[in-house]
DNA sequence: GAAAACTCTGTACTGCGTACAAGGAGCGAA
DNA sequence: TTCGCTCCTTGTACGCAGTACAGAGTTTTC
């Protein structure tokens, strides 16, 4: 592994795509970049993107904290490699057509998400160049193959499909989040708020006539607030009426 | 100021609309909730989110950092008014029709997220119950007034907008964060990041045909990479495109 | 006045990422 | 074989975070 200084783009794409690097001439590695990856994930997946720390993941490799650094740069890159890595998860395949294409890769979007909620945590600051989130460009791109459209149009499509997931997701995922931390459900927390928010004689329903109806429309449709999921579904649905609408198919 | 333990939802929502409480027996406070989170929001807006600590927001204040607990039950909470603070700057007016309105309410947030990025960073698990953040809802949904649509389309639809300027605006937010604390612009960045991927045979091109020519197009179109204000207003277009079937309008 | 209630402050604890230097393992050259 | 370079591994330590806690000082209430 090569030393160079964290943050350094040339390190963390051959990490990414697994470049061997010269041969090495002091003690045989205990570990591999792939060990780290692997049990980042595993704690985030357990306990969450905030127990990733570099304590954490070296307790459960067996090595004392800096260790880690002989194998990766830092916290940062490790983030960068776990995202590449769960973006492997993706299927390949594509139905026929591309409204079915896209609505697949965005179902299957979505439940990567749930699988693997900490991917909405991480704030990567450049786009991954890596090979699992090429392949997932690549197929989001190909599940519009037979539509008439130019590559602005098709990469500015992908990003919005991508953001539709990520916010519904994110909405879905603190929501869960938010009640393992507080213990308290979404109903709970709700019947807690109610009763001091009616104290209040600004926040009276009748300032906000449209948000209080439908606020409580949305409640009591669903189990006590919005639905993430069935947003997603709707939004979905409408984003591809306006592409279909663009691309006359 | 009430002695309650931190993630109580009535001390919060008291501080969101101002609750005075009852009246206090020691000494005058020096200061005030509103001083406490205009100082983090001025932190916030020179030098980024992480930047709010508690110490950092007492020495802008002069005053010793556990004083501001007296305030503010914690960081989290102070962060849930800050954000409140902050949509009480989105204005009330809305032009004519619903398409003009909706395409505004966008525009506001896009705008609002430009001017403090660091609302995109916050991550509050549960709904806002604040004074602003209620009229902003309420806003959107004026917009719709006069489409036939139910309630559980009108929320839908708000959170689909939401999500599509959040995610587009975070885009265009972490590249201007990213260049800063890396010194490189993104051109900079491709020009380090391009040579390294030649080198690799299997990041070739022809492995991700549309990937690498819709990332080239994509590229050239704009300074070095994609453009998320494009991407905004493409997503926007098709959006509304999608509502206008859905209502019939 | 005395006591209670409240604000303010300094100190200290835990936990984070990681810089640094020392110790030990394995390979190449003599 | 042995020396010595290179590299992996480790413990210690630094700076910074949020905030618990206890003491000091100020204002109101009885």
């Amino acid at each position: 592994m090569d030393t160079e200084e964290p943050g350094d783009p040339r390190r963390t794409i051959e990490l990414l795509w697994g470049v061997p690097g010269p041969p090495r001439r002091g003690p045989k590695p205990k570990l591999s970049v792939e060990h780290v990856v692997a049990a980042g994930v595993r704690v985030a997946d357990a306990d969450g993107l905030d127990a990733v720390t570099m304590r954490r993941i070296a307790d459960e490799l067996g090595v004392a904290t800096m260790s880690l650094y002989t194998y990766v740069p830092g916290r940062e890159e490790l983030l960068e490699l776990m995202l590449d890595h769960a973006h492997g998860e993706l299927p390949g395949e594509l139905p026929e057509g591309w409204r079915a294409g896209l609505a697949a890769v965005a179902e299957d979007l979505w439940r990567l998400y749930h699988r693997h909620p900490w991917l909405l945590e991480i704030r990567v600051g450049r786009p991954t160049l890596g090979p699992h989130t090429f392949a997932k460009y690549e197929r989001e791109l190909a599940a519009m193959d037979e539509l008439d459209l130019d590559d602005v149009q098709l990469d500015a499509i992908v990003s919005l499909l991508n953001g539709l997931v990520a916010g519904a997701a994110r909405g879905s995922v603190d929501a869960t989040r938010a009640a393992r931390r507080s213990g308290m459900t979404d109903v709970d927390w709700w019947n807690r708020s109610a009763p001091v928010l009616a104290e209040i004689p600004a926040a009276d329903p009748a300032h906000f006539p449209r948000a209080s109806r439908v606020g409580t429309t949305a409640g009591q449709t669903y189990g006590g607030s919005s639905d993430p999921e069935h947003h997603f579904r709707f939004g979905l649905g409408r984003i591809l009426d306006g592409i279909g609408k663009l691309a006359g198919a």
